[in-house]
DNA sequence: TCCCCGATTAACT
DNA sequence: GTTAATCGGGGAG
């Protein structure tokens, strides 16, 4: 299966969003191994958006959200969390979409090594979740999903067939008038997976 | 330097 | 429904 190009991230986080969903993201581990899991949950976060870590400008941690699109950033949060998002627009400015939720496709095993279950439901649901189980941390902040061979998302015909919903981002104080996030229902979403309506903090 | 708190999760009651 | 875990980022002083 062919990755998506550069061009496909090279757009407005609220465009490349929803049309992330349903394509298949996929992982070389160091020993060989290939993970695969369907992207059904993603997050748009904007250059002029409160709610994005690079709202107050440049810094160390967000560098990445300002390079070229197509790349990983990884954030360390929580003391024991890490989550992934991908890179969008053009190069100097800061926007990306966060990698909510997957549908686990191949090296299940693997993925519940790492998470320590075998509930199959659980692997991928979730942006720290996702990124455990994809043995993502900030070692893979800058990677390059076009052309580095760690991690990398393939293009899948059938995506866009389903219907995409979209609603209130998850976890957020700021910016909750915008409905960025987007998902395609089903059991593998995060947060109140029958309503599609996240539940308030 | 200090201090608050987070794009979360799991384990409680 | 509630809360502990756990620590780096970054604004305030």
């Amino acid at each position: 299966m062919p990755r998506l190009p550069r061009r496909s991230f090279a757009r407005l986080a609220t465009e490349v969003a929803p049309d992330l969903l349903g394509h298949v993201l996929a992982r070389r581990l160091e020993d060989g191994g290939v993970l695969r899991a369907r992207i059904v949950e993603t997050e748009a976060y904007e250059q002029d958006d409160p709610a994005s870590h690079a709202y107050r400008g440049r810094t160390p941690r967000v560098g990445v959200m300002f390079g070229p699109p197509g790349h990983l950033y990884v954030y360390f949060t929580y003391g024991m969390h890490h989550c992934m998002n991908v890179v969008t627009g053009p190069n100097g400015t800061a926007s990306a979409v966060l990698l909510r939720a997957a549908q686990p496709l191949e090296g299940l095993d693997r993925m519940s090594t790492r998470r320590r279950t075998d509930r199959v439901l659980d692997l991928c649901r979730g942006p720290a979740r996702l990124a455990q189980a994809f043995d993502v941390d900030r070692d893979l902040d800058g990677a390059d999903l076009v052309r580095g061979s760690e991690i990398w998302i393939e293009r899948d015909p059938a995506a866009g067939a389903a219907s995409i919903r979209s609603g209130p981002r998850v976890g957020i104080r700021a910016g909750t008038d915008r409905p960025w996030r987007f998902w395609i229902e089903g059991p593998w979403v995060s947060v109140s997976p029958g309503s599609g309506v996240p539940s308030p903090r």
